[in-house]
DNA sequence: TATTGTTATACTCTATAACTATA
DNA sequence: TATAGTTATAGAGTATAACAATA
């Protein structure tokens, strides 16, 4: 009888939990503390930032939330003026959600304070390890999302 | 003025929190499907398996899990009958955590499977691919974990 | 009927704080 | 006083299900 022994240590799953734990935490708190932002409310700026309007479930595609967060995360933004919302002209069941003026104040003061943590916690990586991490990671998302299990 | 554009898409934060959870949430849903484990309690058995008898606070050291999430998966790992705890003799605040034989029995059933879970979501990786992984994850962790904001 | 989006509900994980018992 | 551990409470994130409006 053979004991098998596993090394937490070494196992993946729970390496990349602590490693994504220790980070969202630490990045979270940043733009809660500094921002007033939850994490998907940060992600569907960021998507708006980098494109023009979007349906919700486009967005929520785009940022990897589901439709609850979305339709909460977007809810807290439009109240707070930083995008609104008109009316889908292709599908009344749907809208389109811009960013307003001040969205776009906000993600511009938010945007370099997020690339300096990431360098921060990429200090001593150079450019071929983070691609290569980037791409590892993809790899670990895809495989994950597999339904095979 | 310059707009200062960020692709959410390349942001190591998100990347990692995406990757992370697409893993956890497919593997701990298999651990509490299956066995009826949360992840705490899963990372306790396995720390155990790996020595021997351990105070909540080394255990939580070693698993990094806070002592609130170590004592509540401890009382239900103990209600299982899964480990016991005996009286530290080094000190009388403390106690000394250990499998049983049932706890034994179940990790050594679950250890294979955490094992080919990973080697699926690993797939394709090669030796090197995964160690470089282990690595870089460790250094973000490293990193994060750094007080200096 | 199927789909978009909202609301209700619940569960996991984490964090803060107050408490106890020992040191 | 300080530390080990427990309990209470709250918050963020995610998931399922039921619902309203439109396709």
């Amino acid at each position: 009888m053979s004991m098998m022994t596993l090394r937490l240590d070494a196992f993946l799953p729970y390496r990349l939990s602590v490693a994504s734990n220790a980070v969202s935490t630490r990045i979270s708190a940043s733009y809660r503390r500094r921002f007033g932002l939850k994490v998907p409310e940060w992600r569907l700026l960021a998507i708006l930032a980098e494109g023009s309007e979007m349906t919700p479930q486009a967005l929520g595609n785009a940022a990897r939330i589901d439709k609850i967060s979305v339709s909460r995360a977007a809810a807290a933004l439009i109240e707070r003026g930083l995008i609104v919302a008109r009316a889908n002209p292709g599908d009344g069941r749907s809208h389109l959600l811009a960013l307003t003026t001040d969205g776009r104040g906000l993600y511009a003061e938010i945007a370099p304070i997020a690339l300096a943590m990431e360098a921060e916690l990429l200090g001593n990586f150079s450019q071929e390890e983070r691609d290569q991490f980037n791409a590892l990671l993809r790899r670990i998302e895809a495989a994950a999302g597999t339904d095979s299990a």
